[in-house]
DNA sequence: CTCAATTTGCTCCACATGGAACAATATAAT
DNA sequence: ATTATATTGTTCCATGTGGAGCAAATTGAG
C-alpha cells in the first residue's frame, strides 16, 4: 500500500494532489526553517508581510493571513526579541504599533525564501518550460477566482 | 494589501498557489468535518487507509502517511470508540491488531469524501474541460516524481 | 462633556500533535 | 534454551495553536 494509491481512489484527483504536493514541498522546509533558523510557523507569516510592505499594524496581519490576532501577537512579540522587527507606538493611536523589518529581518527572510524557490525547482525539475507556463497559467486562474469559490 | 500581492511577490509562483489554493480548498472542509462529524484529522486519515485496503496494521498505517506511532494509535482508539472501525488481535503475532471499517465507518467516509469532491468542483469550476484535462496531468506528472525531489 | 460601543493587542485556557520512553511480545544469536 | 535485540502500540510530557475573554485606548451618540 502505497500513499500515492489511496491518492489515485479519491474522487477529487486534482485536490488531493494539491494537497500532496504542498505537503511534501513546503513541510520539510518548514521543518528545516525551525530547526536551522529557530522561526516558527506564525513568525515566518508576518515576516513574510512585512517585508512585503513597511508601516504595518499587527490588525493587517491578522485581516490579510485570515490569522487570529494571538496568533499574531505571539509572532511579532517573539520577531521583535530577536530583534528580526521593530514596533513602535502610533502616534495617532496608541493603542496601534507599527511594524517594520529589520535589515537582520530581511536578511533571515531572504534566506528562507531561497529555501522554498530551491526545493520549487527541485519538484519541478520533471516540467519542461512549456509546462512550467502552462501549469502556473492554470493555477493562478484558479487562485485569482478564489473569492468566487472559497467556501 | 491582499494576500494573493504577496503570493505573486514570492520567488515561488507555484509551489505558492500550490500551498494558496490546498489552504483554501482543504481547510474550511475540514473545519466543517470537525464540526458536523467531530473527526478529527488523524481519524480521517486511518478512516481513508482502511476504505482503501482491510485488515492492515497501525504500523502500516504509520508508514503510509508517515505519522507518528502515537497520533494513529490515538486515531485508532477513538474510530473504535465511535463503532467506524474494527480493532481485532493477530493471531499469528499478538502485538499486533488487525484493522478494519465498519459499515457505518465506510457510511461516513463517503460522505466526507463527498465534501471535498463539491468543494474541488467549486473550486475549478472556472475551468474547462481541456484544461482540467492539463492542470491533472501536469499535477500527476509532478506527483509521481516525489521520490525524486522529496527532501 | 459624558458614557456607551468599538477597536487593538494580550493573557488564559483547552486541545491537537509529535518526541521519547515504556511494557508486551516476537525474533535472532550463540 | 537463554539472552540480547526488534517491533508493536501505548502513555506521558512538552509545545504549537486557536477561541474566548480582558484591559487599554479611541470613537461616536446624545
Amino acid at each position: 500500500m502505497k500513499l500515492i494509491d489511496i491518492l489515485d481512489a479519491t474522487p477529487f484527483p486534482i485536490g488531493y494532489r494539491l494537497a500532496f504536493l504542498t505537503n511534501f514541498w513546503r513541510e520539510p522546509i518548514l521543518r528545516k526553517m525551525e530547526k536551522d533558523f529557530g522561526l516558527i510557523r506564525p513568525e515566518l507569516t508576518v515576516l513574510m508581510c512585512l517585508s512585503f510592505q513597511s508601516d504595518v499594524h499587527a490588525r493587517d496581519i491578522c485581516e490579510v493571513t485570515e490569522q487570529p490576532s494571538n496568533t499574531v501577537s505571539r509572532g511579532v512579540s517573539s520577531l521583535e526579541r530577536k530583534g528580526l522587527i521593530t514596533r513602535s507606538r502610533d502616534k495617532i493611536d496608541t493603542r496601534r504599533q507599527v511594524l517594520n523589518i529589520t535589515p537582520e529581518g530581511q536578511k533571515l527572510h531572504d534566506q528562507i525564501m531561497a529555501l522554498f524557490k530551491a526545493g520549487e525547482d527541485r519538484m519541478l525539475a520533471t516540467l519542461d518550460a512549456g509546462e512550467l507556463a502552462q501549469l502556473e497559467k492554470l493555477l493562478s486562474k484558479v487562485a485569482r477566482d478564489v473569492e468566487a469559490w472559497r467556501l
